[in-house]
DNA sequence: AGGACGGCTAC
DNA sequence: GTTTGTAGCCGTCCT
């Protein structure tokens, strides 16, 4: 017991250790590592006290290292790392042929049944095969996965059933549809949806909640260094051949390879992964965003509205399961404008957003922020498009679409950036205006011109340099024999940056370029004065000042994904996304056409027959005077007894004339019109919102400046 | 050539 | 509740 007691007092704090472990009977303990301290809660609630002599929990918050990626630094300095391995007392770099030298025979891993769950379980499988792989390949398992149900259906005489998988209750609901419905639905949202009865239950019944992770051998090495390791074409071959696995996981037996585990479980959270943060091709949004814009047009957010407020409604509304914090930081980076972000931000920013000095890190909390639809949200996204999109459901309720429509591709005016499992994304923003021209030229079977990269209000210029490669520039000027004046900075460079690199020019120890620099906020931007040596100016203007003053950045379009019908495609240009763009919103303008022709036709079939009503009333064919409405009603052949709430004179024949009149008119204009003159309407209207936007942003340049004189001159004249 | 870092949505 | 550290990929910058 004395070595126990020696080890216990650098135990970390938040281990409940089991009261037998690091004892005589430590092969008998088992350690469940928890992901949060929620689950640690749960599990802790569900141990009897008798089983604590055996059980001990410990749980972990946040992503475990990849210790196949990490250097030998960061594994040593990483606090998870250093608690497991004083917890388990494991040694670094031993051969391990059984467990008893260590404090607990087996680990349970217990990570919520949702693809991050998953991924947990895959990093610290990672972690033990990389680092001890003798431990995975003990012929009695050490490594253990808890299945708490993900959904149980409770019944008012029936005993209750639970299904660990969607698969499990869909075929348990087919087999007895009738009755399926009186049964109450519970579906859990990770291990924190679970109650405390719950929780006792499944440590009650510990071994049908639990599955072991088998090693068979060298393959299964091979899927976990392909999962994890740092070779990325491995990783896409991967998933290109695998992501054809079924969504639905199948019922879980009580024993899993290693290697089953990473191609058909892993696996889905690559492509939650992938969904997350690569956008689609036709909307350029990732699920988050849309599921953003899709509440905020449900809930007609027309008025400033609170971010948390409105995160929450994200929440409800669009079945988001994640953080809300985390809907609150996209919401602000979807509103924010400033140089360097959205071309066109369909969320007002109201409130510190953020600013260019820092990339817009500066942002304030999300309860002092408001927002609300800019009304360019709806011509980019016309409400015409609702009835023709597919949406996606949970549980039967109906979400967001699965991909939206908007008129022209909305990935190219705000750029991509994301990382997801295998491949990651990178897409400059480009002028609506030259979008919206390579889409007629495309259209009208022309040749698309190139485009190059363009920032609304960026005043610096981007030039191709290369293959893929485009550089954008800041902008400098002389002021005096020894001052240069920096005005612009190149895209993506922010202030905050910028200086520290100007005071790294100045700090170069021997012969600084740089002998001082001050910042001046000139209004609607920061402005650096730098000064400087008569010779180093000289000798800087040589070489140009751009490049000496580090005010060049490329732009690269060398790594542009997009999601499309879930798989990701690689673009070499922008263009080629317009080309696979275009045909997919004509094809929905047909759609809107057949529909609104069908809808514009039944209701000129209805007012033929009630002009016709009034008609034989009138002549007298049809008789209403003294007769009950039942027997008029009988004589019609069409028995729509709403006729009879119409006015029986020829002023309303005559009114309902003119209203067929209009809608055969209609129906003409829509005969007439074809998918493109349809699509030509709805971007007239994107290009008059961009003039009055492009006019809104002169004026408030115009004010700032005269305000800025105003503050100037006086000090000039001092 | 090799390591560190920025960008972004998640735990 | 907020802050910090982690995943994941690729291009850039620094050593």
């Amino acid at each position: 017991m004395a070595g126990n007691t020696e080890g216990r007092e650098v135990l970390p704090d938040k281990l409940e250790d089991a009261r037998q472990a690091g004892g005589k009977n430590s092969n008998r303990c088992t350690l469940i590592l928890t992901e949060g301290d929620s689950s640690k809660a749960l599990a802790m609630s569900g141990l009897t006290s008798d089983m604590r002599d055996f059980y001990g929990v410990y749980p972990i918050t946040g992503k475990v290292l990849n210790v196949r990626k990490a250097s030998p630094a960061q594994i040593n300095r990483n606090k998870f790392i250093q608690d497991l391995t004083k917890i388990l007392k494991l040694e670094l770099q031993k051969e391990y042929t059984d467990t008893s030298s260590l404090r607990y025979g087996r680990v349970i891993l217990m990570t919520d049944q949702d693809d991050d769950g998953t991924h947990m379980s895959g990093l610290l499988i990672n972690l033990f095969s990389f680092l001890w792989p003798s431990l995975l390949k003990l012929p009695s398992s050490f490594l253990i996965d808890f299945v708490t149900p993900l959904i149980k259906v409770t019944h008012e005489t029936k005993e209750a059933e639970t299904f660990s998988s969607l698969r499990e209750f869909k075929e348990w609901k087919e087999k007895d549809k009738a009755h399926a419905t009186e049964w109450s639905v519970k579906f859990y949202k990770g291990l924190g949806s679970s109650t405390v009865e719950e929780g006792m239950l499944y440590f009650n019944q510990i071994d049908i909640h639990v599955r072991e992770f088998v090693w068979e051998g060298d393959a299964d090495g091979e899927a976990i260094n392909i999962a994890f390791g740092g070779d990325p074409e491995k990783r896409k071959e991967w998933i290109r051949n695998n992501n054809q696995v079924d969504s639905l996981p199948g019922p879980r037996g009580n024993k899993i390879t290693y290697k089953e585990f990473v191609n058909n479980e892993l696996v889905l959270f690559t492509i939650a992964n992938l969904q997350r943060s690569i956008p689609t091709m036709f909307d350029g949004l990732k699920s988050g965003e849309r599921k953003i814009i899709f509440t905020a047009f449900k809930i007609d957010l027309t008025e400033l509205t609170p971010l948390d407020v409105f995160s929450s409604l994200v929440s409800q509304h669009s079945a988001y399961h994640h953080s809300r914090k985390c809907i609150s930081n996209v919401i602000i980076r979807m509103a924010q404008d400033f140089i360097g972000r959205n071309n066109v931000n369909l969320f007002e920013p109201s409130g510190q957003f953020g600013t260019s000095a820092s990339g817009g890190k500066d942002a304030a909390n999300e309860g002092y922020l408001h927002t609300k639809l800019k009304p360019v949200a709806w011509v980019l996204f016309p409400k015409a498009d609702d009835d023709l999109l597919e949406y996606n459901l949970e549980y039967g309720r109906k979400l967001e679409p699965t991909r939206y429509f908007p008129i022209i591709p909305l990935v190219l005016l705000n750029g991509a950036k994301g990382i997801g499992s295998g491949f990651s994304t990178f897409i400059p923003q480009y002028n609506p205006r030259d979008v919206i021209a390579n889409i007629r030229r495309g259209i009208k079977c022309e040749e698309m011109e190139p485009m190059v990269p363009w920032y609304r209000d960026f005043e610096g210029e981007i030039k191709k340099t290369g293959e893929g490669v485009y550089t954008s520039y800041g902008k400098c000027h002389d002021v005096n024999d020894n001052t240069v004046q920096i005005s612009v900075l190149p895209i993506g460079l922010w202030t905050d940056d910028y200086k520290k690199i100007l005071h790294a020019l100045k700090a170069n120890n021997g012969d600084p370029l740089i002998e001082d620099v001050s910042i001046h906020n000139d209004g609607s931007s920061m402005v650096f004065n730098v000064i400087l040596s008569k010779k180093h100016k000289k000798e800087a203007r040589r070489e140009g000042y751009l490049k000496k003053f580090k005010l060049e950045k490329n732009i690269t379009t060398t790594n542009m994904h997009l999601l499309m019908g879930g798989l990701i495609k690689k673009y070499h240009s922008p263009e080629e996304i317009i080309k696979d763009f275009y045909p997919h919103r004509l094809e929905l303008y047909v759609k809107r056409k057949g529909k609104t022709a069908l809808a514009l036709t039944s209701e000129i079939v209805k007012l033929q027959r009630k002009i016709q009503f009034l008609k034989d009333v009138n002549r007298g064919v049809i008789l209403v005077v003294g007769r009950l409405e039942s027997e008029i009603i009988k004589e019609l052949k069409s028995g729509d007894e709403k006729f009879l709430e119409l006015s029986l004179t020829m002023d309303q024949c005559i009114e309902l004339e003119k209203e067929l009149a209009e809608k055969n008119q209609e129906v003409g204009h829509l005969n007439s019109s074809s998918a493109e003159s349809m699509y030509e309407e709805d971007l007239k209207k994107f290009e008059s919102m961009l003039s009055e936007s492009e006019d809104l942003n002169s004026r408030k340049r115009g004010m700032m400046a005269m305000s800025c004189q105003r503050t100037v001159k006086p000090k000039k004249t001092q």
